[in-house]
DNA sequence: CGCGAGCATAATGTGCACATTTTTTGGAGG
DNA sequence: CCTCCAAAAAATGTGCACATTATGCTCGCG
């Protein structure tokens, strides 16, 4: 008998797919505009086309993707006030979770965000730009995270990825790193339990984050090479940096 | 040659399918721990499978239906405390909101809001429960969409579907409607740019709907005729249902 | 020479048949 | 009588073939 599995159930494959495509998407490796047509993909990746058909459809519902009906599925060319009102709801999103904290400050979670700044001071000082970068995001998932709200978390997970894909876009060089005295200074109102300073730091620190925003570059829409980006992926695991 | 429209292209059939189980959902016709299996749904609905399970899956993406590998979709059977998370989640959310309208409030918002709750006083009223229940939960809608920014209104739009699924399984008969001198006063704080006061408001509207919610019922997860449940929507043939 | 209509090609959407997994059922053994 | 196991039945997942729609290209006409 010649090998006849052809459905062979691999929910595996899948993931796989769906993590090698969101992993370019928030590399930034795939340039917005671009197409995903979905043949190629299959090809690519060596999966058949239905199983890429699912994993851009599900791309699209997470609003990572933009599927038009009949025409396929683009990486999102997001508008400056598409970006603003992402940091916007991310802005208001914190000063909601603030609001909430202050009634729950604890010395456990005092210390936990302070040796996070010490972590954030530290990489800054020793100039590793990437590792203050990551830190610089955690610190917001840490602020969430605190209320120990699934639901929020997610939500906020959300919000991050797509806008770290979508500044990718318009902050080339310049990675968008929060000045970690303004995180000191959340904390500090936390530990006061000042909720109006606390709202107000915030909302500064997301207007200064949103402040750095420049259009630079919108071309390039055109031929890439989808094997090109996804070939070197290596087989390294190891993505998630522990945070908490 | 005969009718040869296998693939016959029909989008619109899609949204049909969806807002139909979207429906059934928001209206408590479908009880939790319903299995949603694909067969019967296909009959029901007269479609292909492939086009159930399509919208099967997108309900599952956007956490209205629990979808398990390889044994289907249930209707979500959530604990007290996913509600309670639900609904700190709203609280949150709103508090957030509140902190970015105090510093936008005008009159002409004012204005609509007020209008608002008028028209929620008078079906209180008038004893117009289901207007009231309608109208309440619009109110905190009205607040969102203030802003002016779909993701906000997205985000809380999802929170309102899923609480409202939620509660009709803990709240049986007494519909969750708010008080409306709640709502009045979280629209006196923001004419009065009064941020602390509105939060403090909000949150304490949210937990008296919160503390309402009993665990009353739980059982019949078993056999739901589905298409007792979906034939009154679509009444396109008479159904030899026979009686009831 | 520019331009629009019509056709050829490619890409997306859909139904169907089949493989795989899960659940149920029937029966044998303790 | 209960329990456990195996086989059948049902339900879900997947590849494939084909219909439909969009796109590019060429040719004819103004």
């Amino acid at each position: 008998m010649r090998a006849q599995r052809i459905g062979k159930a691999n929910p595996a494959e899948d993931e796989a797919v769906y993590q090698a495509i969101l992993r370019a998407l928030l590399e930034g490796k795939l340039k917005a505009g671009t197409k995903l047509a979905e043949t190629p993909l299959a090809a690519v990746f060596g999966v058949s086309r239905e199983r890429i058909r699912k994993v851009l459809h599900r791309l699209g519902a997470e609003r990572r993707l933009e599927m038009i009906p009949n025409r396929g599925a683009r990486v999102p060319r997001p508008t400056l006030d598409d970006i603003r009102r992402v940091y916007e709801a991310h802005r208001v999103l914190e000063a909601g979770v603030l609001s909430q904290l202050v009634l729950r400050v604890d010395d456990l979670l005092l210390a936990r965000l302070d040796a996070h700044l010490a972590e954030e001071h530290a990489a800054a000082r020793r100039g590793d730009r990437a590792t203050s970068v990551r830190l610089s995001g955690a610190f917001h998932v840490h602020l969430v995270d605190a209320l120990g709200n699934p639901e929020l978390s997610r939500m906020l997970g959300d919000l991050l990825s797509r806008s770290s894909v979508m500044v990718s876009v318009y902050e080339p060089a310049a990675q968008s790193i929060c000045a970690v005295d303004e995180h000191g200074a959340i904390v500090a109102a936390l530990r006061d339990r000042d909720l109006m300073r606390a709202i107000a730091v915030s909302r500064e620190h997301f207007l200064h984050v949103e402040g750095r925003l420049r259009l630079d570059e919108c071309p390039a829409p055109d031929g890439t090479d989808l094997a090109a980006i996804f070939a070197p992926v290596k087989p390294r695991r190891r993505v998630r940096s522990g945070l908490s």
